[in-house]
DNA sequence: CCTTTATTTCGTTATTTGGCGAAATATAAA
DNA sequence: TTTATATTTCGCCAAATAACGAAATAAAGG
């Protein structure tokens, strides 16, 4: 039960569930994430441990950057069952479309450290 | 993502998990949940209302009881599409199977009002 | 080596949440 | 109508959580 748990607990969160749906288009590095979430990066590193901890993200280290992406490949059933579900969920919700824009837009040479 | 939200707030807390698993077995009034998971009735209901503003469960009032049960002819399709995973999820969790021999032999005549 | 950039960790603060008991409400039974 | 039972609402307290900024860590590039 606690593996389910922090799972849902994970996903309880708006600002957690933004940053699952901007995953759905791309990888992100954690600049990327804050830009468009106007969060305090220590904020959005958190939010992201939470999300990896209930193994619902994986991330990949490339040089000074953290790459975030969906564990789309989890030996967890649970995570290979709700993620499809969270995928074609909120297709027209608002933020999460504004957020799928900025996404498309956003380069992180020009935004990280300016 | 408003509705989505309440959904996952509700599922992330151990006790309310607990009681969707229960009302899986058959529907169940709050003194016969409140006997199982050993906690005031005044804060069981708060569970149970959690869990209908979530549209997860639906209460019928049968005179000084009201039964609650799984909502499983939700209009949303989140409830329709998380329901059935969580009805297949956990099955060997020994509070969840302690919690199934609990409600197997509670009868709601014997245990309210002692 | 030193500086810059990206990220994480830590300490603090405000808000939310889960728990209880007491009081209020509703219904059944006497 | 009075009493008993089931449930909900309310007010309170303790613990958990989300946010921030500052400090620590890690890697790149001069």
């Amino acid at each position: 039960m606690r593996a389910v748990l922090k799972i849902f607990k994970a996903l309880s969160d708006g600002q957690r569930l933004r940053i699952l749906k901007m995953l759905e288009i791309r990888p992100l590095c954690v600049c990327e994430i804050t830009d468009v979430l106007q969060l305090a990066s220590s904020t959005v590193s958190k939010h992201l441990s939470i999300l990896r901890e209930a193994d619902l993200v994986i991330d990949d280290k490339d040089g000074k950057w953290v790459n975030y992406s969906l564990n789309t490949s989890a030996r967890e059933q649970y995570i290979n069952q709700i993620l499809p579900l969270i995928a074609q969920w909120l297709p027209d919700d608002t933020t999460v479309l504004r957020d799928a824009e900025k996404v498309q837009a956003v380069d992180r040479n020009m935004i990280c450290g300016v």
